[in-house]
DNA sequence: CATGAAACGTTAAAGCTTAAAACGTTTCGG
DNA sequence: CCGAAACGTTTTAAGCTTTAACGTTTCATG
């Protein structure tokens, strides 16, 4: 019986795309809890707070094109959520000093304020809704999760 | 030196927050890659491509409200879905003997066909995108985020 | 049996999302 | 200088998504 073969039962070749089923669900599910709470919570909805979260990284603004780029979204989409952002009066956006095209967006102290906040309930929540995975499996996974860097983490 | 804390560096206390993070950017990218190579190999969507899915594993179909809650998104929502795949000619439905609320959703014969090929493509993509995840770790990973669980799991 | 609650589904309004096209701006080679 | 290319953003059209409201049907219960 040594020619046995290696591989164990239930390993059939198909890990990789049940991680990705099992990825899919546990991203739902924690984004519906987030949208939920921010709507009850804070009144705003999960991509708003996604480029709060980008702005607050960049205390002096980014492009537009940046932050369509770090969050994974189309140009065109950023605009349309900007613009909400800017009605609500925390973020705001000036033009690039000598270059007429681009566009600064920055959080206003309103938007400071508000973010803060946000954030600090936004990881409350990240904790309880992930509390099924221990700590150390979370640097685990998340560890073997960034192997997977592309492109757009070079550009912060 | 015996008080030393048992942490190591590095550990401090964000690692399901930074797991959130990394699990969202894992799952925009490959969710990205995934609806380019739909539309440009199947002219369809990823949401029609869950659809299809989720009534392929159902020969005999789904109720709507089963589908929504199996796809962990609204009711609402899986209208406009199976709307469309209604018109593609990929799926249909009919009502359900004995109660004239529910209708029953399956795959067409054609839906059957285009969905086979449609899911041997997207197991050779999520192998090709999660690559840089071993078999290992993918396996690992998996079972580790299966532990989250929800109500919704119950009911197939 | 009547009746009210629960379940099933759709519709409407608002917002999110993408790809592609359009637009103005800037850069750069010739 | 001038035209082409690259750049930055917005617009458009189509589709996805949610919540809330609504209408219908079913079912338990009095």
């Amino acid at each position: 019986m040594v020619s046995a073969p290696l591989r164990l039962v239930g390993d059939d070749g198909k890990e990789r795309l049940r991680l990705w089923i099992r990825l899919l669900r546990v991203t739902r599910e924690v984004e519906g809890a987030l949208r939920e709470r921010l709507k009850a919570g804070f009144d705003t909805t999960l991509p708003r707070f996604d480029v709060m979260a980008a702005l607050w990284r960049a205390p002096e603004g980014m492009m537009m094109s940046a932050l369509s780029r770090f969050l994974l979204v189309s140009n065109g989409n950023v605009t349309g959520i900007v613009e909400r952002l800017v009605a609500d009066g925390w973020v705001e956006r000036t033009g690039r000093a000598g270059d007429r095209r681009a566009s600064i967006v920055r959080l206003t102290d309103a938007g400071r304020t508000a973010f803060a906040a946000m954030a600090a309930a936004n990881a409350r929540w990240i904790e309880e809704l992930l509390g099924g995975v221990s700590r150390d499996d979370a640097r685990d996974v998340a560890a073997i999760l960034a192997s997977f860097r592309s492109p757009w983490e070079d550009d912060q």
